[in-house]
DNA sequence: CGCGTAAATGGCGTATGCAAAAAAGACAAA
DNA sequence: TTTGTCTTTTTTGCATACGCCATTTACGCG
């Protein structure tokens, strides 16, 4: 298999760009994002599988069937399935291959822990160091999900909805902090989609976001922490809720 | 260069073997825990370089180099790469090769209140979940630890330390909270070791921990829970103090 | 003497082949 | 029927080879 044969784009071109970085109106700082490799895209790529349920928790990932599907050899293959191992989004169990990880009941509900601190911290420092433009943005984005809410579609809130958490992580100045719960998110990204679709969900979204906005404008770092923890505490809990509720073989958690 | 040639055994050889897990005195499941494979020694030996200085923040890893010097070809050597940079210990910088990723002196910051808050859900959980048994053995260490200090020895302090620790994560019955707060005490490991030098910590350290252990008896999470944050915030706080009263080519942080 | 362009070199990403280990299956014996 | 062992097959781990890209260096021209 040569350059010749068809390659197949696996996912958004956005990378092996440059971005440009204008930091002020003169200064303009070319940072050369290194272009994504081969190995990269899958490992993208499989993320999105697992995280949109493409992928369920528990099914296996062949290297093989994977090197071609998606016209690679092994060895790319392998290095994103390394990655993914190293985050904890897949498995190896001996030797019957990479499995999707299975998550407990229990481990989710710690995650939302560990996911409500992290954005109270974010939330915390987003209420002493946004500026006014980002704080202007959280509205902003905030009435597209009025607006989302209104349409009555919960793939479109979902999205939004993480957007305006990304606002939330930008205003806090905050690199590693943002970084962990971007990660965090991802691990749960595939039960946090159906919490969307619990009655009352979207809309107590709302109501705790403009809570969290409040206080951040108001400059009330310990109230916008409490907040922004309440309101993922509050989605983990309806979420594992209605995790439970579910029988064992469709919950999707071992 | 074939399997005759010496190989270098590069470090614990806890992998490899099974793992007897008796839950009930009838039943015992035996999990097959994977043999450690080559890249996986790397990895973690690696990762052991990078934690105590042998490798210094900013240093290139050359896959070539790495190759001759234990005696394996590239490809294991990038799967531990890989390995190491997803879960951002190094960072590859444009074409010129993986280096050892450089903390900013924010980003250790963050990761302190990240570690401040993971370890105050762990000890708010303790102060629910653990048992006698388990609260005795925190205050057995913490009869080491005090020995420690009186013996004025920093290291075996900071290694006892670490033990109470991770009694306070068994204490908490975690598993991911515990994963990610052990990871995350990787990563600023380098760091923290210094700061068990600075005066007056190690005493601090110890009253800090009466007061820990003092809220899990009594039952009380939120006291334990600010107790644990505490303690390591202030850690943290004398560490980044330290840290910036440093000349910045000594820091090891950029 | 400086700058731009082209050749060279070093390193990285990918493909492929081989060997070893483990799981699965088949067959025989108790 | 069940169990134990041997064989087959699947799959993983590692080594090696090759092409490409980027950086660097050298040479020619202005």
């Amino acid at each position: 298999m040569r350059a010749t044969k068809a390659r197949l784009v696996i996912s958004k071109a956005s990378k092996g760009t440059f971005e440009l970085n204008q930091d002020a109106a003169r200064v303009t700082t070319i940072v050369p994002t290194r272009q994504a490799t081969r190995s990269d895209e899958l490992r993208d790529h499989l993320e999105e599988m697992i995280l949109d349920g493409r992928l369920a928790p528990g099914e296996r990932l062949d290297e093989m069937e994977l090197s071609r599907r998606f016209g690679l050899s092994r060895t790319p293959v392998r290095e994103a399935i390394k990655s993914l191992l190293a985050i904890g989004l897949i498995e190896t169990r001996g030797r019957q291959g990479t499995h999707v990880a299975l998550l407990s009941i229990p481990a989710i509900i710690e995650m939302f822990d560990v996911m409500a601190s992290l954005e109270g911290l974010c939330a915390k420092l987003a209420a002493r160091r946004a500026t006014p433009s980002e704080r202007a943005a959280m509205r902003a984005v905030h009435e597209d999900l009025v607006k989302a809410y209104e349409g009555g579609d919960p793939v479109a809130f979902y999205k939004v909805n993480q957007q305006f958490h990304d606002l939330l992580y930008e205003a806090a100045h905050t690199h590693f902090i943002a970084e962990q719960a971007i990660q965090l998110r991802r691990r749960i990204g595939a039960y946090r989609l159906r919490a969307t679709y619990q009655p009352g969900r979207m809309l107590g979204t709302l109501t705790e976001h403009v809570r969290i906005m409040d206080a951040i404008d108001a400059g009330d770092p310990d109230a916008a922490q409490k907040a922004a923890s309440d309101h993922v505490q509050l989605l983990g809990d309806q979420l594992t809720d209605f995790i439970s509720s579910l029988p064992p073989r469709m919950s999707g958690a071992q």
